[in-house]
DNA sequence: ACTGGTATCGATACCGGTATCGGTACCAGT
DNA sequence: ACTGGTACCGATACCGGTATCGATACCAGT
């Protein structure tokens, strides 16, 4: 018994009578093709079941259209929408999309980066500002579009789509004051790693001194940010300080998890305690109590990230960032 | 001013003084390399920061790193954690995951199909027994591992992990009426286009009737499974049928929805009304009532799945088939 | 007939690695 | 000295496409 051989497009182009190369073009669907020619490579390729060799091509012509993704996790569903975003977009170009998983770690960050480059993509979309400075440097060696999201708080190396972290935290907080907190606890998770979490938490200190507010309490873990860790969080937090008016958490589960306590154990939400999360996350607005929250266009930015990289070439230099507000929603 | 030409392993092996191959053997870890040489190239390597070229690689090896992961949707946090077991199991591999979204398409599932096998990845996960009958031939015909995921109810390609949807049904019906539970209404989103919750529906129903039970009511969308639509669902299906104990969802948004309905009016769950959902993701245990529901080993399928492909070349004829069994979660 | 232009096509030379296999150097055993 | 084995190394031939550029055919205009 023989290796089964895979159909190349040397194969095509025999079975069509023309050339390799204009079996390329015609399955490439360039021009100077003649249309009889095309008819004979095209049928030619259905017949063998030819699928084609993206290695091959990327290869030859010194290009993929592979588009790296770099994101710090995929547990949440933050993440996988902007995945999804970035797909929606995609889909119907050549392009697909890798993805890569740090687990919020610098140093798996790198080699994520690292690996990605050596596919060639056509683009790379990283999540944040804050990449090691050699993973920095790896992204600015690297002849190719870079777009950073997620955040705008920083120096990008080339383009950029987010929103201020810090205004977001900023602007809960001044939501919060106008309501007429003042009593204000802080709970989060995982801020030594992710810094846009941590980024908003100081806009909101800072947003909140200047009215001359401090957080009465905080509690800062470093596990994963789920309900069931906001529950007991929120616990904690409010046996330490029942006086609490209002709690900002790191996210909308957290937030969620926090929610839940007061529903088991009576504490009415918003009007004794507002709960405030983040991310604007589907579900919130289905809570049998309203929560606060921050809106974050997440499947907007995946598209316009992967947008940016389909437009190619960067006219480096020029200043691509995309800059976008996210919705306060404080039902009341 | 000359085009910029990246580093390539000939650079590499000539600043250490080596060929080329042993410059190759040296960065991949292989053997027959002095520890001598071994050292000068990867300081040459260092120094001149070469990235390395995977593209050229899978091309000279016949054999990329790639694996391609095929999933209907990123819109939900399941095929999210199935991504991010398949991304845990990578770590410290050399293998990379490619993902491609399905929409529930299948079309759109045999564009992606295709296009992930002309990369010559190491393998293929795919979601679902159901592909359409051209995607299923061309994945016989690539030679290489395919895993289908999710579900054992078929006849699958090559290696299958996944537990049995029909039984997850059947198991939630018998668990309903061994609590007494008989006026049971269902409610479900896109079973037109995702045959697993279809087939969980299918299960419930058979195992209902067998003890002689009918599902007095049903409600069917196309529309996303979300908690929003879960709970206007949830109020339609109520006000149609105020007398049903129970509800079995089609999934666990869903369900959740239909639970703050109830705790916004009023209908006591689970003691009037058992609410049944599926997946049993993480935050139903966090809910202020008690939610029914199967947890489904997204992670662990994810996991296995890219285990089984990291094993390599498929021991064709034998069956690779791993079975889980979802942990009925039948909370009082 | 001659020139120039357009449409179509193919030969060739790569792209940047790795598989393969044969070579060299060196040592132990007889 | 000779043989056999091991450790290390490199020349060569690809892998399967595509960029490039020249060739050919054919037509219109002069």
């Amino acid at each position: 018994m023989h290796i089964k051989r895979s159909i190349t497009l040397a194969d095509v182009a025999a079975a069509a009578n023309v050339s390799k190369m204009t079996a390329s073009r015609a399955l490439r669907g360039a021009a100077d093709v003649s249309p009889a020619s095309r008819d004979a490579v095209l049928r030619a390729a259905r017949d063998l079941g030819y699928v084609g060799n993206h290695v091959a091509g990327a290869m030859s012509s010194q290009s993929s259209d592979l588009i790296g993704v770099v994101v710090p996790s995929l547990a949440n569903i933050v993440f996988a929408e902007v995945l999804s975003g970035i797909a929606d977009t995609l889909k119907g170009t050549r392009k697909q999309a890798v993805f890569g998983v740090t687990d919020y770690d610098t140093e798996t960050e790198y080699d994520v980066i690292r690996s990605m480059l050596s596919w060639k993509p056509a683009g790379l979309i990283v999540t944040g500002l804050d990449q090691s400075a050699d993973a920095r440097a790896l992204l600015e060696a690297a002849d190719l579009p870079v777009v950073q999201i997620m955040d705008l708080d920083g120096d990008p190396i080339d383009a950029c789509v987010g929103f201020s972290q810090v205004e977001a935290g900023a602007a809960m907080a001044r939501a919060l004051l106008s309501e007429g907190r003042t009593r204000i606890g802080y709970l989060g998770c995982g801020l030594d790693r992710d810094t846009r979490a941590a980024k908003r938490l100081h806009g909101f200190r800072k947003a909140l001194s200047e009215a001359g507010v401090e957080i009465l309490a905080e509690g800062l873990k470093t596990d994963a940010s789920t309900m069931s860790a906001g529950r007991s969080m929120t616990a904690e937090l409010l046996r330490e300080r029942p006086d609490l008016d209002a709690i900002y958490f790191s996210n909308d589960d957290l937030a969620a998890g926090g929610l839940f306590h007061c529903l088991a154990h009576g504490v009415s939400v918003p009007s004794k305690l507002r709960l405030a999360g983040f991310n604007g996350l589907d579900f919130v607005e289905s809570l049998p109590a309203p929560l606060a929250t921050t809106r974050t266009p997440r499947r907007e930015i995946g598209a316009t990230a992967a947008e940016i990289i389909l437009q190619g070439s960067p006219s480096k230099g020029e200043a691509r960032r995309k800059s976008f507000v996210p919705e306060l929603l404080f039902p009341v």
